[in-house]
DNA sequence: GTAATTGCAAATACTTTGCCACGTA
DNA sequence: TACGTGGCAAAGTATTTGCAATTAC
């Protein structure tokens, strides 16, 4: 899907849960898709085009919101700060991480976790289950 | 191997890169083995061996030192506080934790990720691999 | 017009450090 | 004795909230 259509679609369902279509929130979402990896807060409220555009705590609300309606999720990824990732439907993130700079990149190959998910929904009875799993090591830059 | 000795070797590993046997030091390694899960820095201050015998700041420095040497680890788990857990060689643990209530349960299933983590490592050349695997959801109770 | 949203500043939570006293080897 | 370790208090970093002003619908 082009980022445009993504994006128009990505509005429409904030908008259907009662949020309103703010500046803010529209360079948000872009900002999420076009940079295409988990980032912080910081990170997100010092970008271009949201520098300018709000303040840190209005970022900080509205990815709030975002990850009460499923749009973004929250990651850990061990570092003091959270990060913050689109979820788009149908899609899945792994990743690798270097303990040294924390350099953060997605894992290409197909997530091996998706049978064991099933099996632990079965037998726990745990709802909307869903798993993080990221590599951590010293990436060959750092070693 | 039974705590006992267990705790022995934990501490002679400690010794043996310089650091030295202190209370402290004991009743934290004790703590972590009877207790088995991954714990907040707050909740090893405040557990019953360790809220007489130190102060945080004590426990902090001692984790750090811990996972410095490899005895224990740090883990993200998505919460604010970061937990940590004993690194026991041979043993690799993943979790299942309530978006709830918090719970975190240990996950028996073996771990299908160490095939795909050998991939990683011999593709990318990252060093010292390993990973965390976490699966979130909802417990019966809570739902 | 009404309710959601925002900015700013203040409050919280958790972590980390400085400094000097103390204990282990 | 020497150097790692400990307590206490202060600083640092990231998050979260209160409230009045503003904006979307």
């Amino acid at each position: 899907m082009p980022h445009k259509t993504l994006t128009a679609d990505l509005i429409d369902r904030c908008r259907a849960t009662g949020l309103r279509r703010t500046k803010a929130l529209e360079q948000l979402l872009v900002t999420l898709m076009e940079t295409n990896r988990p980032m912080t807060l910081n990170e997100l409220a010092q970008s271009p085009r949201l520098i300018e555009q709000c303040d840190k705590a209005t970022v900080f609300r509205l990815l709030q919101r975002l990850t009460v309606i499923g749009i973004t999720r929250r990651l850990g990824l061990h570092e003091r700060a959270a990060y913050f990732t689109l979820l788009l439907p149908g899609t899945h993130q792994d990743y690798l991480i270097c303990t040294q700079c924390g350099t953060i990149e997605p894992i290409k190959a197909p997530c091996p976790v998706h049978q064991l998910e099933e099996e632990i929904r079965v037998k726990t009875g745990y709802k909307d289950l869903y798993h993080e799993l990221e590599f951590f090591g010293i990436c060959p830059s750092c070693s």
